[in-house]
DNA sequence: GCAATCACG
DNA sequence: ACGTACGTGATTGCT
């Protein structure tokens, strides 16, 4: 039995990097520094090692040298695009980080990463070592043999594909020997390196040539026998020498001097405080996790709290949150079994186990009213003290809420990573509220976001933990009921999706759903994805009248997600109580918006039937009634507002339907003349504009041309001048400072506006068209719920807040009571602000959501 | 853990 | 020429 041959891993740095940076979404490490190409690297790295579980593991890169290349070609590499800034930053990142994880890498100056690659792996077959070079440049597919194969990377809509080439796949791609990659370059040349080749010939004419002369030598010699077109054998002649010349540059040298040897590159990763302190430093906290990484001894000791902890002595924290003027708290994880404070001189630490009667008294010398807290992520704390009957007032300051209004993007608002921002050291629990509380009221005043933290994200709090504790009840029964229903429909569309299908199969697998309908039924295939033909709702409805069994497929998918998300997913999330009480994040959207999980209420089907029905399952409690009410059209008004737009101003004054009057002016046809299909066109580009438009989707979403989608755009923006000249502005605005904000002072930072990626920069634009009129919605509703919330408590204490979605809230309350509710809910929602253009909000009542709505 | 799909504003 | 609308969360299949 023959030992197996050890594994090297080799990657080509350069071409690498370059494939994850214009492949992955802006990343930045917490200082700014961009760090997506570094990231999409590691991950890359990541997947293959978990795949491959190669003995060792090298990098190559080039060096910012003349190489004999260009010594060779005055044009060799002469066109290439210089590397963007953003990347060019990003390489000596990456050596950093590959030095810390130990892994070896290889340049040389007068060589590239390429020819590197080449020689190490002729060292490797040399030593009997399987080889797997990785590079995105398919140059390096000359080098494949039996024990070296090329790991080929594509990025494709920011997703990474790797495809491993042996010879016998290189043959069946390509049609030729490993080697004629060489021929294939000198004939048909590379744009991307300027390496001329043949002029005239592509790939097409070269792979045809060489597939019956093999080489380019081959081709030569047979020049002249009249196999060869006259037309070529003229662009072949013509370019002889030129062809010579490529087929050098494109000869991958396999003699560079290296010091390098395969045993020289084995590795496995050692999780050192070196490579902790970097990951921490780009923000890579996956990789910390990933790797269980951890610091230093010498460096956790510095962490270390400075103040003295005291544990366990309740007299003590009584004395100090008396004798202070306000103090950071924090739960325990668990909840409110323990408590840490801290008064800035030392933080007290004491559970319910130890103190008893004394831990009692300790919470309820805390949260006495006149007591000014800090807290993270006092909402949640709030539900706790609710929980206990224990008053939410007197929080004054929540380190995870500031940390988000300074940068919405981060995503990450732990006190760890906020004290590493902020205090430059990494701290937890009480002690860094404390210090986190020196350093950000200032930065929030200096970012003009004093009233939009204390007005309104801060009082917020106890309105969404009071909303969370109230909870929505849901009739269990016929939520079951509705189950048992879709079930047996489930059941009756899959035997006959089976039946046409001609055999079992999972219906909920894309893939193999594809196979059937696109191998075994032949069906005519649309839009692609990673890992096949697509199958969603859109590519099928094109497919509807093709064969019966896809308006089956169709509706089984909107089935099967009715049951498995809503009747299913509701059931499990009811409480003991019978309500389903949601949790809101406040800190995950980046325009400003809340979010719902656990479950999320906020996306409870509505626009189809069947669906709908699931709207009728959430209720009011007996002798109870529910109060529902939405802003009309708040994000069409708004921008109206902020562009000033003068036309469109009058078009929601008037109180005409808007998309009609937008209709009757883009269309140029009165208003009595607009049809049904004319309004919902303009509708689409009403949206569209919010959204950041373009022709193209448009068009894909109305089902009209490209040019006549255009068309559209251009007359609104021509009606609507002010909005263009808007829109224009808040881009122009967004380059030059780097971000874009709301009326409130919400701000989005925008660090894709820079970037060198077509798409990143365009994505970025339309975000800037967005942010601000979603965003401000946002701020609007939130100082709505607010004010509402206190109205309640003040004239109707018998009424609850029970939910948000975006534009619509819903109150609970006695049925005597529901008009004078549904007056409040109107009256300030719509007095929020006071715009030329007003907002509106329509209220109804009902016994469900469905009937209220 | 990621990709595909689909529910909402 | 580029690739194709903003913002979310849950479920399922698959590696």
């Amino acid at each position: 039995m023959s030992e197996q041959a050890k594994k090297i891993m080799v990657l080509d740095g350069n071409s690498i990097v370059n494939r994850a940076f214009f492949g992955i979404r802006m990343l930045n490490a917490p200082d700014g520094t961009p760090t997506n190409g570094v990231y999409g690297f590691i991950a890359i790295l990541q997947r293959l090692l978990d795949l491959e579980q190669p003995e060792a593991v090298a990098v190559t890169f080039d060096v910012h040298a003349p190489t004999f290349r260009h010594q060779m070609s005055d044009a060799y590499k002469a066109t290439r695009k210089p590397m963007p800034e953003e990347l060019r930053g990003q390489i000596p990142l990456l050596k950093e980080l590959l030095d810390a994880m130990g892994i070896r890498r290889y340049e040389l100056a007068g060589w590239e990463a390429d020819d590197l690659l080449g020689t190490i792996a002729a060292r490797c077959e040399a030593d009997g070592w399987d080889c797997r070079l990785v590079t995105g440049d398919k140059d390096a597919f000359q080098l494949i043999t039996d024990t070296t194969h090329v790991i080929h990377i594509k990025t494709r809509m920011g997703q990474t594909e790797t495809v491993e080439y042996d010879p016998d796949r290189f043959r069946a791609e390509y049609g030729l020997e490993p080697m004629g990659m060489v021929d294939l370059k000198a004939l048909m040349g590379d744009s991307s390196d300027n390496i001329p080749g043949v002029p005239g010939i592509g790939e097409k004419s070269a792979l045809e040539l060489l597939h019956r002369f093999t080489t380019l030598d081959g081709v030569y010699a047979n020049l002249d026998d009249g196999f060869v077109k006259a037309g070529q054998r003229a662009k072949l002649a013509a370019g002889q020498d030129s062809a010579r010349l490529s087929y050098t540059l494109a000869t991958i040298r396999r003699d560079a001097p290296i010091d390098f040897a395969p045993a020289d590159a084995v590795w496995s990763l050692r999780p050192t405080g070196a490579l902790y302190d970097i990951c921490r430093r780009l923000g890579f906290g996956r990789f910390i996790e990933r790797w269980h990484l951890v610091p230093d001894e010498d460096a956790k000791a510095a962490a270390d709290p400075a103040l003295p902890h005291i544990a366990g002595d309740a007299e003590a924290a009584l004395a100090a949150v008396r004798a202070a003027g306000y103090v950071a708290v924090l739960p325990a994880d668990g909840g409110l079994d323990g408590l840490a404070v801290c008064d800035g001189k030392a933080v007290y630490e004491l559970t319910w186990s130890q103190g008893g009667e004394a831990y009692d008294r300790l919470l309820r010398a805390v949260f006495s009213p006149d007591v000014k807290k800090l807290g993270h992520n006092i909402k949640d704390l709030m539900g706790l003290l609710l929980a206990e009957g224990l008053s939410t007032e007197g929080f004054v300051f929540d380190t995870a809420l500031a940390g988000y209004l300074l940068d919405a993007i981060a995503s990450d608002y732990s006190l760890p990573r906020l004290s590493g921002q902020y205090l430059d050291r990494e701290l937890d629990g009480a002690e860094a509220v404390w210090d986190l509380y020196q350093v950000l009221p200032g930065k929030l005043d200096e970012l003009g976001m004093h009233g939009l933290y204390y007005d309104i994200e801060l009082p917020l709090c106890a309105v969404l933990a009071d909303m969370e504790r109230a909870g929505f009840l849901v009739d269990r029964k016929a939520l079951y009921d509705f189950g048992q229903e879709l079930s047996a429909g489930i059941a009756a569309l899959q035997e006959d999706i089976w039946a046409q299908a001609g055999g079992q199969f999972n219906i909920n697998s894309p893939k193999q759903l594809g196979e059937v309908l696109f191998e075994r039924l032949q069906l005519p295939t649309g839009r692609k994805n990673q890992r096949g033909w697509s199958t969603n709702a859109e590519t099928l409805e094109r497919l509807r009248d093709k064969h019966p069994i896809v308006g089956q497929v169709l509706e089984y998918r909107e089935l099967t997600k009715l049951k498995s998300t809503y009747t299913d997913g509701l059931q499990k999330a009811i409480g003991p109580d019978g309500r389903i009480h949601t949790t809101f994040q406040m800190t995950a959207t980046d325009t400003g918006r809340l979010s719902s999980r656990d479950p999320n209420l906020q996306n409870i089907p509505v626009r189809r039937r069947l669906g709908a029905g699931i709207r009728r399952m959430f209720v009011a409690g007996p002798g109870n009634v529910l109060v529902d009410a939405d802003y009309s059209q708040i994000e069409l008004r708004l921008l109206a507002r902020i562009s000033g737009d003068e036309a469109m101003k009058e078009a929601f004054l008037s109180g005409e339907d808007f998309h009609a009057v937008t209709a009757s002016q883009v269309f140029g046809l009165p208003l009595g003349q607009v049809t049904h299909e004319l309004r919902s066109r303009a509708k689409a580009v009403n949206f569209g504009i919010v959204y950041g438009i373009s022709a193209f989707s448009l068009a894909q979403d109305i089902g009209v041309s490209q040019g006549e989608a255009k068309l559209y755009i251009d007359t609104y923006l021509a009606k609507y001048h002010g909005v263009r000249e808007y829109m224009d502005s808040t881009i122009a605005q967004a380059k030059e400072r780097g971000y874009v904000t709301t009326l409130f002072g919400r701000r989005r930072t925008l660090p894709e506006l820079h970037s060198s990626n077509f798409n990143l920069r365009s994505f970025g634009e339309r975000v800037a068209r967005n942010m601000p009129i979603q965003g401000t919605a946002a701020d609007i509703i939130k100082l709505a719920m607010i004010r509402v919330h206190a109205r309640l408590a003040r004239e109707m204490p018998q009424a609850r807040l029970l939910l948000q979605v975006h534009d619509e809230l819903i109150v609970e309350c006695p049925e005597a009571l529901g008009e004078r509710a549904a007056a409040i809910l109107k009256e300030e929602m719509e007095h929020v602000a006071d715009y030329p253009v007003p907002l509106i909000a329509d209220a109804g009542l009902g016994r469900s959501w469905a009937d209220a709505h």
